[in-house]
DNA sequence: CGTTCTGTTTCTATTGACAGAAACAGGGAG
DNA sequence: CTCCCTGTTTCTGTCAATAGAAACAGAACG
């Protein structure tokens, strides 16, 4: 995990990722992120549903995390937002 | 990606996969790094595969990706083991 | 050449994450 | 109360990653 914090550039950062994961690995993750961001915006878990092409039980997973207070995604998600 | 990149502490990180991934999901990828540090380290596939419990396959697949040259994953590893 | 060690590939079966649909639960609006 | 919207759960089937075993390929060595 220290290995993570390590990588400072985006690009070194994307390359590892690709190596370690395959390509529908990386697309999974990639949807958890972008759900939970629309669901912190506001939208309605069905609506997130459409537009990603996902399915309601992976966004009720998110939606769980998300409602834990000391949730490490929403503070990022929502600090982002305030920039 | 950039979220990667921002998380400077590891416990931050720590907590950031594991809201985004499965246990066996993080286990998986660990298993990865894990037999990439043997295969450099010198070690035989099937004696990594019997120390690690993975298959050939998913250490093969490994392999090829250190073999490619500028494998972050081999350079981040060598590194390592300089310092 | 035959043996052995290692890397690689291929086969089938298993497993976990997930899709799609349906059903259930609660809350606000009429 | 009844209807509708939304969140949540459950069910069944699918798919990708992988395990486990076997076979194949090449190199070193007698």
């Amino acid at each position: 995990m220290q290995v993570i914090v390590d990588v400072a550039d985006v690009g070194d950062m994307c390359s590892l990722f690709n190596e370690l994961m395959t390509k529908s690995e990386m697309n999974g993750l990639a949807k958890r992120w972008q759900l939970m961001e629309e669901l912190i915006a506001g939208k309605t878990q069905r609506a997130i549903a459409a537009e990603l092409g996902v399915s309601l039980c992976k966004i009720t997973r998110g939606a769980k995390i998300l409602k834990r207070k000391n949730s490490i995604s929403g503070n990022i998600i929502k600090q982002r937002k305030v920039e």
